[in-house]
DNA sequence: TCTTAACCGAGACGGTACGTCAAGTCTTCCT
DNA sequence: AGGAAGACTTGACGTACCGTCTCGGTTAAGA
């Protein structure tokens, strides 16, 4: 699901991938006949590795092709075939550690899952070497709107839909107003959070989990009076 | 207050400022005996409208103190005698741009303040190239400790200092309890913001400052019930 | 004569090619057995065609095998199939438009036959690309052993036997000399004229040809003084 | 005086030489003020041993600049400032050992004049790396238009240039006609013999530079009869 | 008719070298 | 001693080909 490739921002390689996945069904749809000797899924785990070794030692800035291609025991050629670019090679080695560490809690009220989904959050950025690697992409899709756009669609959005439903959840028990706009809730919950981990100015601790959750949902359960 | 030297992270140039500052005359008196030739001021102010320029056209990764000295009509040790980093010079120039553009509003309510404030660092970050360098600047410090340290002392204090002084004056009001956690309550203003400029997955409208305006002020005025 | 494989320098694909010109015969010789698909004579030629193409336009150097194998519409391997190298391929491309053009001429003169056969040579190299082409594989196979015995094997023996019998013509007609040594002879007859070819210091005339063909007749005619 | 970047085919850093050589006078003259941190000589040296070690190894083509860096110590970067291209790198270092093995003769005889010089010349290619040398280099000036023209302005034209003396001495004695064209003379004696240094079909024996010269001297002393 | 062997085009493979660029430092002459 | 210039070493960039190796698919001759 998270091959090789997927963050390609060229356009070349696409149907390759696609038809790895697809592939020659019998019916006569598109799959346009992968010719040519087909791409090394032992080259892929090899790049991904190293790719991971280098973003724990040394972030985004401090990797070079060169380097994750030697360590990979790899042609540089064969990591460009796949990915366009620095940023979307390490997106791609960055989503496979981080993805599944973000579940979607369910505890039954609106705190509490807000709760347990920033703890979760928290924890994968802290704990692990994602929270360096998630600063680093982020810092990098600021000269990469190719990158940018990936990340959006690539970390982003399959994260906020999960969030989404958690609102939805709210909204249906009565918890929150059902005109509540989801996207800011959103924003402010991980952008708090986010705002912390990238200029480091205050720790990540369960204590702001807390507070920001507790004012995020006083502030919607009850309005201001004007 | 801006003048240059000031962001240097390295220990180079440090005696020159520090002799600036400080003594070292045997005499009571303060000038430390600025031996050989003076820097060019005329070199200051080239190099910092070199870097100007750079920067809006190509943002802090894609300029390149070659082309700033070149431009700047100066030599490349100019620039490194006065500055320790690109991260650096980046963020001198920068903040020349941003700084007096955030004013300390005083509407007589937090609602109009936080407004106000968070209305004029959108604006500024919309309206002008201060939004790519910040991003690039955020992006940057990244993977450069020195740089870090400098954007929080240089650009985030700062601007947090005015914003507590908003909070204190709606605590003296009674508007909100004495107990808010200001830091909070700034990472939450901020934080949401800085978050749609960095991501870019939605536009910084007014109806954004207002609506996020008006949950961090209900969620502090009445606390949720448990 | 001029097929493909001839030129080979590489052991491997000697058989197949022998096979499948002689061979296959029901008598008891040593037919080796041609299994399998035979050779396509319809690569062969457009390896052949793309190859004179990128010898004129780029010259031995500036042409890639990756370039003839893409304009032939043919893959790699079919051409490392055939020859062992860019030079054996080049060589044998260069002699099928070579060969031809140059005579065995018979004027009844040794002064006669050693300007036709000059002036043929001439004109091959400064008017077709067979000039360019040769300059280029004499200097690939100035690092490249196996082309050079190829060349000795392929161009050049075949040319100075022809330039043998004039030589013997003029010694039975008693023009020169019965131990006058051909191989001097005939260096500085061709040696002259691709010195002038190679450096390009100064232009392969008419005149040209004359001269060096009189001061060798006569200086094999009539012994210097000692 | 056979100093680095007299080679150069590029433009760029033309002035740098010719002020190392006029410079500096005290009259307002052209020179044109060497500005900027000189180039180091050390450089110079390292780079031209590194080069002739490379070349007698593995020839021209077998050496690539990568390795010359290495091996001097020296950025890939350093050498391209100085030398446009591998030929003219490997030019200038093969001209400095190959130069001063040229002497002029004069033995008082045309024929003894040109056996000496012939007999120099195949000395210094048989006996040095020099021949392999000057093989890849008139290989590679083949597809270097850049080079070849730096060839004969530096190693051609000089050569000759001394030969000419030889033949005009010999017409001031009397020994050959005052019309002889020297040029033709000249292809005939070296043609001959480069020709079977590049071919390598026949070895440049002692015997074969006798042969060569007496054919040439009895040509252009006795014309043949019609 | 069915193997089977060698071919075919395509294109990925691990490599080497290319020529360029920028980094931050050093060295010269000039002010 | 600062300044402009431009050299220095270092190291990565992204590209082009090298010669080899799979793929899926022909194309014969021999079983």
């Amino acid at each position: 699901m998270a091959g090789p490739g997927t963050t390609e921002t060229g356009a070349a390689a696409r149907e390759t991938g696609a038809a790895g996945r697809g592939a020659a069904g019998a019916s006569g749809a598109g799959s346009p006949a992968p010719r040519g000797r087909p791409r090394s899924e032992q080259a892929d785990r090899a790049i991904m590795a190293a790719t991971l070794e280098l973003l724990a030692e040394r972030g985004v800035a401090g990797m070079s092709i060169e380097e994750v291609a030697s360590r990979a025991g790899v042609g540089k050629a064969t990591i460009y075939r796949r990915w366009s670019s620095k940023g979307a090679l390490a997106l791609d080695a960055f989503l496979g550690e981080f993805k599944q560490q973000q579940p979607l809690p369910d505890t039954g009220t609106l705190r509490g899952d807000l709760r347990a989904e920033l703890r979760a959050w928290v924890r994968a950025v802290t704990r692990t070497p994602a929270g360096r690697m998630l600063g680093d992409l982020i810092g990098a899709a600021q000269h990469d709107k190719d990158l940018a756009a990936t990340y959006r669609e690539r970390v982003l959005e399959p994260l906020r839909q999960q969030h989404r439903i958690m609102l939805d959840r709210a909204i249906a028990r009565g918890e929150i107003p059902a005109g509540t706009d989801r996207e800011v809730v959103l924003d402010l919950l991980f952008g708090a959070a986010q705002h912390r981990l990238l200029l480091g100015h205050l720790p990540l601790t369960d204590r702001f989990v807390r507070d920001v959750v507790e004012v995020i949902v006083a502030g919607i359960q009850s309005p201001a009076p004007s």
